[in-house]
RNA sequence: GGGCCCGUAGUGUAGCCUGGUUAACACGUCGCCCUGUCACGGCGAAGAUCGCCAGUUCAAAUCUGGUCGGGCCCGCCA
């Protein structure tokens, strides 16, 4: 008999079926009993009558267990109908206590965050944990095809590299043969590389390392880098005004596609009528007006100031996100361009989401000379970046783009107080396993 | 790199400041009861040498020192 999907029972009701997945849960209330089985769509029920012909009270939680019955139409069945059971086959059972239960909420279960990264494939099976990774799946696939709709190119660069991208972020260091070699922190020359090639238009989603010693709710030390490139810009709000369309039909798509898992983790999307843009030096003088900041030896936002904007723009411009833009040169990486009528500050802006950056991004220098200048600025030599300087020498049209931290934005759509609970299997500072 | 905090049954916590004889509660587990549960309910039971080492004391979960493990904030970053 062929295998029927938990959500799909609706469709097979007066038919028999055969359910296969894992025991959720047995509820025995004396003479009636349900077996709550969870399968990689949701969890269906069945119901039997005499629970002793089938051995219920001998069936573990979380075995994997294939059930055939006919499928009933019952009003007070949650899916509207149940399985009315007719055989229980245990084909796996476990061989060990749960470490803890699955089928609670993850409010009720109050794990320690360190025990479901300590048992991070089995925690993925409460359904409330799992969805976490349902959305983000969903929040990849929509960056990936509306910038295949917009005619950006998906590549894949490597994560092996001779040289550091940004100079102020550690890199971990390996061995390569008998070359020292670093993980990628950025795909950053590489996306500008393939602008230049001919591209014009470039995004990539991978992993990128920073070997910062932080340990903060916010901060893992592996993450997924949504990177978009793009060539023949006008200015830097050619890639802003993208990111905000992206954005708008990454809340549609949610909405749509993720409406159940939404609901489970009781997230709500943001609305996003349009985006308000504060220049760095506005952005300041909020500070110090409406927040008494001491803003007098601010180069870069920190932490309290971003939470402190996001509040701003949801008072005065009722949104949830703002872009922070012209951040200071000093502030910024080498390939950023600056602004020539204000030239302290860059065409370079972050964008600030529920009190959290989660993307940056900036007009870049294409002009050769001008690179190679400013390269020599930061007191960096020319050389060591030949294998990405050499394009310039050939042309390359103004371009700009950015980077979104993708657990971070699925920290902030679905409000989640630790970014490692939006990594499947996060790497910090003293975490390497699972 | 700097600062603050936490380790107590399988899980999450209380007790610690003010040391004292059976270490408490909730969930889970096990047993019995229950024909519509979906956080099912009721009754009962088992389960912890209080992270580890040392010290103070008649007496340490509780006080002190060390050690190991973990969390948060700042710097820096997505």
């Amino acid at each position: 008999m062929e295998r029927t999907l938990a959500r799909d029972l609706p469709q097979h009701i007066g038919e028999r079926v055969r359910l296969l997945g894992w025991v959720h849960h047995i509820r025995q209330l004396g003479k009636i009993s349900f077996v709550l089985l969870r399968d990689r769509s949701g969890v269906t029920q069945a119901v039997t009558g005499e629970p002793e012909r089938f051995g219920l009270d001998r069936i573990e939680r979380e075995s994997i267990v294939e059930l055939v019955g006919r499928v009933k139409p019952e009003p007070q069945a949650r899916q509207g109908c149940e399985l009315e059971l007719e055989s229980i086959r245990v084909l796996v059972a476990p061989v060990a206590p749960l470490p803890f239960e699955v089928s609670r909420s993850k409010k009720k279960l109050n794990l320690k965050l360190d025990m479901i990264l300590d048992h991070r494939a089995f925690a993925l099976r409460n359904p409330e944990i799992g969805a976490v990774f349902r959305v983000q799946a969903e929040i990849v696939r929509t960056f990936q095809e509306f910038l295949r709709r917009e005619g950006f190119l998906e590549v894949h660069t490597s994560k092996i590299i001779a040289a550091g991208t940004e100079g102020g972020t550690a890199l971990f260091p390996i061995q390569y043969f008998e070359q020292k070699a670093y993980l990628a922190q950025s795909p950053q020359f590489y996306k500008q590389m393939l602008v230049g090639a001919g591209y014009e238009r470039v995004f990539e989603v991978g992993f990128v390392y920073r070997a910062e010693d932080h340990a903060t709710s916010r901060h893992i030390n592996e993450y997924l880098s949504l990177d978009y490139e793009m060539g023949f810009i006008d200015s830097f709000l050619d890639v802003t005004r993208l990111e905000e369309r992206l954005l708008k039909e990454l809340v549609k798509n949610l909405g749509e596609n993720c409406a159940e898992e939404l609901k489970l983790l009781e997230a709500r999307l943001p609305e996003i009528s349009s985006i308000p843009y504060l220049h760095f030096r506005d952005a300041l003088e909020v500070l110090r007006r409406d927040y008494n900041r001491d803003v007098s030896k601010m180069h870069d936002l920190d932490p309290e100031a971003e939470r402190q904007l996001c509040d701003y723009a949801q008072k005065v411009h009722n949104s949830e996100f703002i872009f922070i833009t012209h951040y200071p040169r000093r502030t910024r990486p080498f390939y950023t361009l600056w602004d020539p009528d204000d030239p302290e500050y860059t065409f370079g802006f972050d964008l600030l989401f529920r009190g959290l950056e989660v993307t940056t991004g900036s007009q870049r220098i294409h002009d050769y000379n001008l690179l190679v200048e400013n390269i020599r600025r930061f007191g960096l030599n020319p050389e060591s970046f030949e294998f990405y300087l050499e394009i310039f020498k050939y042309a390359v049209p103004p371009h700009g783009g950015l980077a979104i931290g993708a657990e971070r934005l699925t920290q902030q759509f679905l409000g989640l107080a630790n970014v490692r609970e939006a990594s499947l299997f996060p790497r910090d500072r003293f975490r390497l396993t699972p």
